[in-house]
DNA sequence: CTATATTTTTAGACAAAACTAAAAATGTTT
DNA sequence: AAACATTTTTAGTTTTGTCTAAAAATATAG
């Protein structure tokens, strides 16, 4: 398996996630940034090695095959993050260039002793789950902090945008995995909120609040 | 810079430690398991980008720029190689090929930070000297087992050849980095030598001697 | 249901890195 | 120095992954 492919089979993967129908190319290229028709040529290729299904024009979806490849993909990505952050100090903000490169090394006993390495963690520094060693991801009670209700405590438990400005934005304001959050008052206008982070208080947008996970505590 | 173009310069630097001739097509050929022509096409390419000081039919040499280059790439595998021995619980015999795809990750402050988290070393898991982050190597005193005069008293430092079947052979004589290595006797017909390694009897051909780095006590 | 817009695929080109086969240069013998 | 052997380069292909431009299929609107 080429680097290209793994990139590609990585995609459709969390395209999928979350959506029950095809991928589309165009939804392909634009993830990849590269063209539609680079999409079609590679997809082919692909279905011919039976990772993914595909109809002319239907879109396309992994098989279980190549389901299992790109979850170990995910797997070696997050575990390469746990390691940047816990034991070379980088921020969470600095990891995922890195891991985009580290996910490709091939080796299982690599992967398998760094699991160990790390004792076994099962999540990455995002808060995302980390498939163990079987490709099985165990799910997490998550849910956005826009979608909680006043008056709730809960405790911050991952981001769903995980891009430098958003996570240093959060560094800035203190609030980290773990940090504990209380909802005050919700803005009706525009939906932004008044929270205690910490028992702090702040007032954040609703972009904001719509990627950070929560759960109840 | 390619992963291929990567893999050339590190080869053109390897065969030219002691021999200050220009590197010919077919030792490069030869050590990358590829055609001279391939090879042509490469050093032509080097040769544009200045990293290595070409001339038809005259061999090829690495410029200052391209030294440098390799020399980083020296400096990435032999801390990967440390890494997956010292944290990872590899044994030597393991770790080249990991570290064959590691050393082409790209990020200065990775592998400065994984120098550090080894704690600064200076000598790679075969006793081969780790370039510090100014490409500067320390040179060790050693010489190779098959050179040294009888009744001397030795430690044994690194290998010259560390392909797992010798690094395998060595495991099962108990020889490692550190054993302390009396010579006894050497056979006139073939060169093999009688010793003593940490105290205990063990004959060895001068094959292997002269795959063993020692040093005086 | 037909016209228009959008998406997807095809056709053809290109760059990187490899190869084979043949030509050219260099080295070695007699 | 000529003949032969070896090394190196050139010329022409191949594979992988990308691209642009044009054609075909599908989706949307009037
Ligand atoms: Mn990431
Ligand atoms: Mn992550
Ligand atoms: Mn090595
Ligand atoms: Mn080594």
């Amino acid at each position: 398996m080429t680097y290209s492919e793994e990139n590609y089979l990585k995609v459709i993967y969390h395209l999928s996630t979350g959506n029950s129908k095809g991928i589309t190319t165009n939804a392909i290229a634009n993830e990849m940034e590269s063209k539609p028709s680079s999409v079609t040529d590679m997809v082919k290729k692909l279905a011919e090695k039976e990772l993914v299904a595909y109809k002319k024009y239907q879109g396309v979806s992994l098989t279980e095959k190549g389901r299992q490849h790109a979850v170990m993909i995910v797997r070696k990505h997050r575990l390469w993050e746990v390691f940047l952050v816990e034991k070379l100090d980088f921020s969470w903000d600095e990891v995922h260039d890195v891991a985009e490169q580290l996910e490709h090394i091939k080796s299982e006993k690599l992967i398998d002793k760094l699991d160990e390495f790390l004792d076994f963690p099962t999540e990455d520094p995002h808060g995302d789950p980390i498939p163990d060693r079987n490709g099985k991801i165990a799910k997490m009670e998550k849910q956005l902090l826009s979608e909680t209700s006043l008056n709730t405590k809960v405790i911050c438990v991952g981001v769903k945008d995980s891009s430098s400005s958003f996570l240093q934005y959060l560094d800035k304001q203190q609030i980290a995995l773990g940090s504990a959050i209380e909802i005050i008052s919700r803005e009706h206008f525009d939906q932004s909120l008044s929270l205690k982070v910490n028992d702090k208080p702040l007032s954040v947008s609703n972009k904001i609040a719509a990627n950070l996970f929560v759960k109840p505590l």
